[in-house]
DNA sequence: CATAGAAAGATTGGATCCAATATACAATCT
DNA sequence: AGATTGTATATTGGATCCAATCTTTCTATG
């Protein structure tokens, strides 16, 4: 007997689904800020009860993305710009370093990805499409590190401004700017250069949170 | 009319409290590694029913202090020597950008906490509240830098690994070798001088992830 | 009319109950 | 005996119910 089996313990629960899906529409933006998540309504719109959904939100809000007051209920989180200016300058230390301990594992296998991600993010004209794609390539070359741990901060860093960062994007010529530093990034790697990839990891960070606070200054006034 | 206000809505809630306790019952190494945590016997222990648990259980298991197999319970996570190498490099990393950015911060009052709490840690002799006493000088000095989002990450990486870090602590001379390093941070921040006191914290941590990881090597064979 | 306070409704936190799954052990077959 | 299957028990995941608290609305009163 020979058949592809799989590991039916992985299957995903009613809060796994639901933490997912509220992940999913925090970080595109789909849900504003601010918005209340009602225990209720979420449970019927997944056909559950109220229990896998308080459970998914105690997820949300251990990992930022929502915040939580006792007998009141769950609101998207929202950012001040000196959340976000911390968020980025984090962001920018940490993936800065985790790049440079990858560059030294890339074989040409993930260079070959990285360069599909790389291209597939210039050529994309889905503006709600950049933010995934985005992802991709940045997690594509960090995979590299071999650093779990690592990989799991950066991902719930990237997370908690996700939504503003795709806003940044879409800004004048963020996207056009934002490709030419991707492939910038990738020649270094491809180099074999690390500290030059780093410092352009860094750069590259720091010039979208820069381009963003000056953004949300002139939106918030 | 004057007295000391709380909000009352910051009162804790049931899982609040099992999961504070539950977390420092696994910190301090109360609860050993691989203990399987049932919910019913929690329940019991702090009059309550499963669902707080749950919830409390959920917090540890995003925090990575605990893991859960669905149908199968949560055990006490343990930590494979290239886990605990790796978030010793993260903290060393991370620690190090926190001192640098908090020396220019650093008043009078910090610092003569900070001063208290090192001798605090020279004096302890109960080697039960080294790893408090540890936390506190950290902390006092990290607060200075004023990045509320740094220190929830260094504070999460810092409760991964304290169980093996109060082990290291204990060893031979690991605990007079801290103590001494310790002044040595503390002198580098009184003086102002940011990238010494960077460099001091870096080794500090480095060291005693090196010589835990020899202690663990030779004890796990 | 404005406002304080009470009552009603909505919402969350926690308790209890049921269903799904895992584990341990007995029964059965070769 | 050893392996396999069935069954009983323990444990978790989810549903439903109740209690605590918040929010809104209504009313009485100045």
């Amino acid at each position: 007997m020979k058949l592809d089996a799989v590991d039916v313990r992985q299957a995903a629960s009613a809060a796994d689904i639901v933490y997912e899906a509220l992940r999913k529409a925090i970080i595109e933006g789909a849900l504003a800020e601010g918005e209340n998540l009602r225990q209720d309504q979420i449970a019927q719109m997944f056909n559950t009860s109220r229990i896998p959904v308080r459970e998914a939100l105690s997820r949300l809000e251990q990992h930022g993305l929502i915040t939580t007051q006792r007998y009141k209920g769950a609101v998207v989180a929202g950012l001040s710009i000196e959340e976000i200016e911390e968020i980025f300058e984090f962001r920018a230390l940490l993936e800065a370093e985790v790049i440079r301990l990858a560059v030294p594992n890339m074989d040409r296998r993930t260079l070959e990805l990285a360069r599909r991600h790389c291209d597939e993010f210039g050529k994309e004209s889905d503006s709600a499409k950049w933010g995934e794609t985005n992802r991709n390539f940045h997690y594509s070359l960090y995979e590299a590190a071999r650093r779990p741990y690592y990989l799991q901060i950066v991902r719930a860093s990237l997370d908690r401004i996700d939504r503003y960062l795709r806003a940044q994007l879409t800004l004048t010529d963020g996207m056009k700017r934002a490709a030419r530093e991707h492939e910038a990034i990738l020649d270094a790697c491809t180099k074999g250069d690390a500290e030059l990839a780093s410092s352009l990891t860094r750069d590259h960070i720091l010039d979208a949170g820069r381009s963003l606070v000056v953004f949300l200054k002139e939106q918030r006034g």
